[in-house]
DNA sequence: TTCTTCATCTCGAAA
DNA sequence: TTTCGAGGTGAAGAA
């Protein structure tokens, strides 16, 4: 990254001259971000608009764009990677258009002024390195089963049911099976409710009369999700992903 | 937003002018964004590393921080609204940290270059207006209750039941209880596992033996959804939020 | 492609 | 503060 190549900026530019560095930049697979006041429409999924104010625009060169206030740690408006970028000047106005099919879906942006405009090369080899995560929990799991309770053997992980796979799979102490669901977090009714599909699943599956256990796994559970899980006769086993 | 104060910006600055910018606008309350080879440390919830590599920086005046590679719609790092900024240079690199507590969370990011800085002072009174959403398709059936099936009378919204609060409930033409659970896009599975915890929970609340219908309305279903509802006596209506 | 589930989900409303 | 459900959820992996 040289001073040279890696940024081109403008301030106050003129809608002609910020077009230009924009179209160069999305040529060249160069990530764009404007600050000024602007108006934004979407349509698509949904449909939105958004009167004139100071927002912070990006164009990524994988087709996403991303408008944020001044507030809030999601995008007031957006476009997923895959879009084309479009930029134009209406009646000395700069444009903004993001487009994408499946679903057709465009996102207009459209500057009363610009005020910054900038164009950055970017090279990023790194991938993110994560933990504590519902796979870690897994890990934990497969190492040492007896967390989950004594005696208690994984068989399989992933294991597909009608409803579903399953987080992991196994048998108690005494051989009856073990459907186990794995949460990294505290959870609320929805967890039990998809374990108990899994565990209906599977007793329907495997023959007749087979009585199959469910297990949830995660740090704690809500008070509605404890009543349900007795109301359903399953189990819940307090475990964090590390430590 | 005039030329003199809503924008400062510097390119490749000394850490030190960097530091002194930033603090200056975290204090004012202005967004600021940086942009450089950098490092990324989070710890809280997860954990996370991330290697170096080039990024775009975001620091709002609420609080959030957000780290963007080139790629994807969703920041590779970030802090939620609440946070302090905080602001250093280490051995002559620029160090940014963003603290939160409960949960206790920390985002680090050390910049081995800065290409970019900038300070932009925000003024967005306007709200975003959206359309499409299931208050809308809430809406259309209240207006037009024979959308759900001919007869049908709603009687309260968000209706209060041990389960939680329902969409719409209400009578069909015969008196029997109704009980409709609204989705404005194509359902999977956790929708009816919702509608049946629902339908249960309200068929223990009235006097036992009443029979309580529980309608899903969705623009369409998944087939392991229509599977489920089948298997839990639960039925479907066809209904987008708009048109 | 569609389906299913995880996520440092985020966000807002209500208790 | 916690809980609960909506979201233009996004993203990843599998069928």
């Amino acid at each position: 990254m040289t001073a040279d190549s890696a940024v081109e900026t403008l301030s106050y530019p003129e809608a002609n001259t910020a077009r230009d560095l924009v179209a160069r930049a999305v040529d060249r697979g160069a990530m764009v971000t404007l600050f000024g006041r602007c108006t934004v429409e979407y349509d698509g999924r949904a449909a939105s608009s958004l009167g004139p104010g100071d927002r912070h625009v990006t164009l990524k060169p994988d087709g996403a764009s991303l408008v944020h206030t001044d507030e809030g740690q999601q995008p007031v408006n957006w476009q997923p990677p895959g879009c084309e970028h479009a930029v134009t000047v209406t009646d000395g106005a700069l444009e903004l258009c993001s487009e994408r099919s499946n679903p057709d879906e465009t996102l207009e942006i459209s500057f009363e002024t610009v005020a910054h405009a900038a164009a950055f090369d970017v090279s990023d080899p790194e991938e993110l390195a994560v933990t504590g995560t519902e796979a870690d929990l897994k890990e934990r799991i497969l190492e040492d089963p007896d967390l989950v309770e004594p005696g208690f053997t994984p068989l399989a992980t992933e294991r597909a049911t009608p409803a579903g796979a399953v987080d992991v799979y196994g048998e108690d102490e005494s051989g009856r099976t073990v459907v186990v669901e794995l949460k990294r977090r505290r959870v609320g009714p929805d967890a039990v409710g998809q374990l108990d599909r899994y565990v209906d699943a599977l007793e329907r599956d495997l023959h007749a009369g087979t009585a199959v256990r469910g297990v949830l796994v995660a740090p704690s559970v809500t008070d509605r999700a404890r009543q349900l899980l007795a109301k359903k006769g399953l189990e819940f086993v307090s475990l964090e992903p590390v430590q």
